[in-house]
DNA sequence: GTCGAACTTGACGCGTGTGTCACTTTCAGT
DNA sequence: ACTGAAAGTGACACACGCGTCAAGTTCGAC
């Protein structure tokens, strides 16, 4: 019957149902009122659950905004890592990396919302700038594409940022038009970034 | 003795100075926690002044955010505006629009910093774009280039974006490396986009 | 069917924020 | 000086959020 894994008893299961019904409902709270404006009752009040039964599961809010995070952080660095290491070219390098990071976007857009939305607080919570969900890998990854001569020699630094903050608007845009269009957004991009990155030699 | 225009009664005085210091502190309070966070309390702690007085210059801290965010958004446009309109060739036109946006910036961090920390508080709350300070008018502006032929035909609603999104990220770094290198900034952004705007031909 | 541990519930005590308002202080005009 | 309007003050009434906890409910083991 059940397709998952383990059948689990009802007890893990209303268990594992509370915990997701609060993630949810957190998701769209602070993707609407902001994280700050927001309060645990807010989120509980989307909840069937009762006031006291959140603090079962999560400390804070806080804690619900990390537990949220490392689910949309773990999986863009994730996919968009794999992206960029299976490139050979510099061509792929950049179009690779953009299109995973545009289609899981695409797929999830309301945890988009939710990191655009709180972009300013999770720099200030986490100093993790998981806005963009691993400028530090790209900065290593261009490094990298620099000392094997793939790519001429640039402030990586710099790069990084500005590869992810455009990303960053360019998806925001791209969500907005309808419909969907990925591989317009990775053609813009990658045009943009290659030039970029030759006029640099 | 007082060098500006009217030396004012000690009524318009205090008046003035009163509003000031509410500024001042919400400058502060909103860049610390957060807008979302942040209380009229708060504000007015950081002041000499009384909870009640607050009311006598806002309704609420709302205005108080929109009075802020006028003070930089106009200063900004203005001088991006101008710098631009005075260019010529491609190479002035992106170089001394950024060049104009990161020399503000670099006078005035602490807005920078409120901006940064509410960039998603205030394209919720106005959908003015403020963060960029002007996203439609460089689009209008790259529009016009495109044009007159002095760019190649591009995606220029994209472009605007990736602009602003770059150059708002570059400016985060620019204002955490030590000494403040503006030029280096500008030589970076003008490359990258140059060479993006040529590959788009 | 019984029992106990795990979980849920919602009201409670406490702290804090909101916007207001009667009262006091301050200044400008005479 | 004197006076009245303008502005400042802080306590107040109300509302709400927080985290807790004693009481009730539910599931699973035997």
């Amino acid at each position: 019957m059940s397709g998952t894994a383990a059948p689990a008893g009802k007890r893990e299961q209303t268990k594992a149902a509370n915990r997701a019904a609060i993630l949810d409902a957190a998701r769209h709270v602070f993707a609407d009122m902001g994280f700050g404006a927001a309060s645990v009752r807010d989120i509980v009040r989307r909840t069937d659950l009762a006031a006291g039964t959140f603090y079962n599961y999560f400390p804070d809010k806080e804690s619900v905004l990390r537990a949220l995070l490392d689910e949309v952080a773990t999986e863009v660095r994730a996919r968009v890592q794999s992206a960029r290491h299976a490139a050979v070219t510099p061509e792929a390098f950049v179009a690779d990396g953009f299109r995973a990071y545009f289609t899981y976007l695409g797929t999830e857009p309301e945890l988009f919302e939710l990191m655009r939305r709180n972009a300013g607080t999770l720099r200030a919570m986490f100093d993790e700038p998981a806005i963009g969900a691993g400028v530090d890998e790209l900065d290593a990854d261009l490094r990298a594409a620099v000392a094997s001569g793939l790519v001429p020699e640039h402030d990586t630094a710099y790069m990084a940022r500005a590869m992810v903050g455009a990303a960053f608007e360019v998806a925001v845009l791209m969500l907005d038009r309808e419909p969907t269009d990925v591989e317009g957004a990775v053609a813009f991009v990658t045009r943009l970034f290659l030039g970029g990155l030759e006029r640099h030699g």
